[in-house]
DNA sequence: AACTACTTGCAAGTAATTTGCATTTGTGAT
DNA sequence: ATCACAAATGCAAATTACTTGCAAGTAGTT
């Protein structure tokens, strides 16, 4: 798509840098694309907004897995096939996610976590890691086109 | 694994002659297993908890699909690999998953749904149908298992 | 410039789910 | 009860999303 812009290039490399891991073309392309996008991106939509096609769908998968565990970047469970990525440096939020078209929505702020504290102590489970909270709906695009 | 118990067949059988829908064998025992499940469960395990192994996956997962479209099943983004089933007559709830393990422990009532109204009017959606609100922790069996 | 461990592309492999099609089976009508 | 037929099923093949093995390439150190 666009090329890397020099100021996030920078930027990137320090932060691998300090992770000991190497900054590859398909990683700093890859975390380029996710800085841009709108929404949440699938990996073969990572791919495809990848700079001429060179960069294997394997090569995407691992650095996304990767970036991952670093915590740079999380997935999201809204669709039960597919996985979709975005940038995790954002505040912790959940989405609006349109069942027609698959577009989504971030929503500022977070009243689950609140929930959470509940539920620590009970349930026998040790400890809560991560929550999803999605919400799937129809956007107004969609109902105009009566989808 | 267990017969089909009369009452519920019963039950069963009235409901889907409501909407049109055959009580074939296949049918009456996928909802039988999912009556008696403890926890939400993945078509491949459902297929599994069937009488005899005469039923075929693909049969497994087209009633699913139509289950889901009635309403009668509702189907867990717990992981975004596999789709796990529960039947949707209980209260609306959401779940505690553990990480290591994949059990999960249903939730009591819903605050999410408060939460909710507030969404909708604002991001542009027209209407919010569902959402869906998980925890992922570990349970305390796998800590101490030390997973 | 050389070394080496980490990365990558490519091809093959898996797991979950879907689809095409010939055959069988519920069900309402007879 | 029997019939007719749309709906449902089994089986095999296809598809999708993702993973893995491996030989070749490369970033980052020396």
């Amino acid at each position: 798509m666009t090329g890397i812009c020099k100021q996030h290039e920078i930027h990137y490399r320090q932060a691998l840098k300090s992770s000991r891991q190497k900054a590859t073309p398909a990683r700093l392309a890859i975390l380029e694309v996710l800085e841009h996008a709108r929404h949440p991106l699938s990996a073969d939509e990572i791919k495809g907004a990848l700079p001429k096609g060179k960069t294997d769908l394997a090569t995407v998968y691992r650095n996304l897995e990767m970036l991952k565990e670093k915590g740079w970047v999380s997935a999201l469970n809204i669709s039960s096939q597919t996985a979709y990525y975005e940038l995790s440096k954002l505040e912790h939020h959940h989405h609006l996610v349109c069942e027609s078209c698959g577009r989504t929505k971030a929503l500022a702020g977070c009243k689950a976590a609140e929930l959470t504290k509940n539920f620590l102590n009970q349930k026998g489970f040790a400890r809560i890691a991560r929550h999803s909270l999605e919400y799937f709906g129809l956007c107004k695009k969609c109902e105009r086109t009566n989808n």
